[in-house]
DNA sequence: TGCCCGATTAACT
DNA sequence: GTTAATCGGGCAA
């Protein structure tokens, strides 16, 4: 039986402590300019916690985390990469979700064309690749999640999550705040606990 | 002002 | 396994 019609992530569905948020991400639909996929890998970053850029109080570079829920945060990794964040929880909490990898589904051959990779699983898995492959970049720090050209579905069966630590920092570097679909092959690195 | 380092990736040995 | 690419934030001087 097909399943029930795809529904919109409203504004309030980020208004959520971002752990609430991530692991609802997972299975979610990303399209931006009608170019995306399945979200499969997702990390929470709380303000109260010293890996998350707005630990140290707003900057000019983390702005967009400390307003409103529901829109993205992008900023430049390394002077090299983009990173795409969900801004979450009640406007000033200044915690998001960040969009570590997603399983490609729309339009293959447009990611692999802007990303000059052909296979598929190096096309989305990691938060500079898929940035890459949706072409975003500082241009959608602080565009609204719910307008164009952001389209988001939520997921609309089951999906199995699992978690595990953050990857790529060093502080707080222990707390289990990743989380991702249960044996999926687009994730940028595998779970530990996968069993 | 200068220095160090990072929510990364690809290309090395 | 290691390292270069590349640049803004944050902090010391």
């Amino acid at each position: 039986m097909p399943g029930r019609p795809p529904k919109r992530l409203s504004r309030s569905f980020f208004s959520r402590s971002v752990h609430e948020v991530a692991p609802d991400l997972i299975g979610a639909l990303l399209l931006v300019g009608g170019i995306g996929g399945r979200l499969v890998e997702v990390e929470a970053y709380h303000h109260t916690e010293p890996a998350a850029h707005s630990f140290g109080g707003p900057t000019e570079r983390n702005a967009v985390m400390f307003g409103p829920p529901g829109y993205a945060y992008v900023y430049r990794s390394y002077g090299i990469h983009w990173c795409l964040n969900f801004v979450c929880e009640p406007a000033g909490s200044a915690s998001a979700v960040l969009i570590r990898a997603i399983e490609p589904t729309a339009d293959l051959a447009v990611m692999r064309r802007r990303r000059g990779v052909t296979d598929t699983r190096l096309l989305c898995s990691g938060p500079g690749r898929l940035c890459e492959a949706l072409r975003i970049t500082g241009a959608h720090n602080g565009l609204a999640l719910n307008e164009p050209p952001f389209t988001l579905y939520a997921r609309s069966g089951a999906v199995e999550i699992v978690t595990g630590p953050r990857i790529g920092i060093t502080k707080a570097a222990a707390l289990p705040w990743r989380y991702g679909e249960k044996g999926s092959r687009f994730l940028s690195k595998p779970f530990t606990q996968e069993a």
